[in-house]
RNA sequence: GUGGGAUUAGCUCAGUUGGUUAGAGCACUGGUUUGUGGUGCCGGGGGUCACGGGUUCGAGCCCCGCAUCCCACCCCA
């Protein structure tokens, strides 16, 4: 037997393909309340763009791209995650060129080769948004609530952890700081975080490491060292979370795994589901649209990992709905069939091919979750009605077939 | 890439110190004497016990390998 690639799943069970479905319908509209508009970019983009925008000092780039040869002699890459396509198709239909704020939001696959565990596949889904041209920090907010509105609606319990990454101005400096303190502490940092001080030594702060931790919480924090309108930002942006009630947490470790974020970084987490627990990640990447070519525009997004929000989502419960469209004579199936499709143009339609007895059907229409169970029998051939039973309101009536 | 656990029916799982024809519940399906469901009763189909080797008179059970899944590390949505 043939089966799926190792951490690649099908979405086929009622429920779990209901719970996806109802995901993306609830997302997709509170985004558009929001004025973003639907981008579909491709999943499969040259791989320099993934190296240039998320970072190669990333794991992402670094071991997790799914990354090949095609037939043209082109290096390529299953994308790993939405925002690097967004902003290439955004730089490339020269959107960069024009003053208005634009913003997109998207759904789809993301591919990263990395060992499955709960919460984490190879090839998994993202709901995220972008918006470009915005330099208020009013936007980054709106994108927080948008988060919060999803969830809410979803009935999902978070918690939203915030913090600041600074800007051209502040970070800099702050990292000259950084990397003078990991040096006076050298031989106390871990394998990794000494290999992170020459590549990215911002990332040593969400070392795993406890012993790097403990060291960590005397090292200088970022969020002393923000700049004037970086400090501004940020306040502004957490007096509107507590006008709003969203109750935040500042972490001043959390740094994004991607190499574009400045300013605004936020993560939710949610305490329900295991290891893998982000459930939603984003902030502003003002640079990110000039080191891809275009020209220099303020941007803020996040995404949504689906699958971890699965188990999460609570479900409205589902009503009856449609008909259910059934024979008890085998010569009633054709009259059964061409009054099924009639009322299919109207209404969702189950037409049983096999003749059956009443009971049957009726079990069956119970099973389909019908509203409606409609039967043509003897009885109704003969007269040109149908029968038709409501199935909540247990009511029985036998209608001209016209008057379906 | 590194660890740990698991794998028996479509699903969830039993299966004794190795011993006849491998079980249950759910699901599916048929019937239950007049054409009435979601909830009664009776029946039925469905398994190369993940796969490949080995030990043994005999393996679902013991040993080795391998694949996949799960959990965790790393990292991230």
């Amino acid at each position: 037997m043939i089966r799926s690639l190792r951490g690649m799943n099908d979405t086929l069970e009622p429920e779990e393909s209901q719970r996806f479905s109802y995901f993306i319908e609830t997302a997709s509209r509170i985004a558009r309340n929001y004025g973003f508009r639907f981008i579909e970019t491709p999943q499969l983009e040259e791989t320099a763009l993934f190296k240039r925008a998320v970072g190669e000092s990333s794991d992402i780039v670094g071991k997790e791209m799914y990354q090949f040869i095609d037939k043209g002699e082109n290096s390529v890459c299953l994308r790993p995650e939405g925002t690097a396509g967004v902003v290439r198709a955004f730089i490339q239909n020269k959107y960069d060129r024009q003053e208005q704020t634009q913003r997109f939001f998207y759904h789809g696959t993301m591919f990263r080769y990395e060992r499955p565990q709960k919460g984490r596949l190879r090839q998994f889904h993202q709901f995220g948004c972008e918006s470009f041209g915005e330099v208020s920090v009013l936007e980054d907010l709106s994108m927080i609530l948008m988060v919060r509105n999803i969830f809410d609606a979803l009935g999902i319990a978070f918690t939203l952890k915030l913090n600041s990454l600074g800007d051209q101005n502040c970070m800099p400096s702050y990292r000259e700081k950084l990397v003078g303190f990991l040096d006076a502490h050298e031989a106390q940092l871990c394998e990794d975080c000494q290999r992170r001080k020459t590549t990215n030594p911002i990332r040593v702060l969400d070392c795993k490491n406890a012993a790097c931790q403990a060291l960590y919480a005397t090292a200088p924090k970022l969020m002393q060292n923000l700049c004037r309108s970086c400090e501004s930002d940020f306040n502004t942006l957490t007096a509107h979370l507590d006008v709003q009630g969203v109750a935040y947490e500042i972490d001043t470790h959390l740094v994004r795994g991607l190499d574009y974020y400045s300013k605004t970084a936020f993560e939710f987490v949610s305490t329900e589901i295991g290891a893998q627990s982000s459930i939603a990640g984003g902030g502003r990447y003002d640079r990110l649209v000039e080191f891809l070519d275009g020209r220099p525009t303020p941007a803020v997004g996040f995404a949504i990992g689906i699958e971890r929000l699965m188990e999460l989502i609570k479900m409205p419960e589902l009503e009856r709905e449609g008909y259910y469209f059934g024979a008890l004579d085998e010569h009633a199936i054709s009259k059964l069939y061409i009054l099924g499709m009639n009322k299919r143009r109207s209404a969702k339609v189950m037409i049983e091919y096999n003749a059956r007895n009443l009971k049957a059907h009726l079990k069956a229409a119970d099973k389909a979750n019908a509203r409606f169970c409609a039967i043509l029998g003897e009885n109704e051939l003969s007269s040109g009605t149908i029968w038709l039973k409501d199935l909540v309101e247990k009511t029985e009536s036998e209608i001209a077939q016209e008057a379906l």
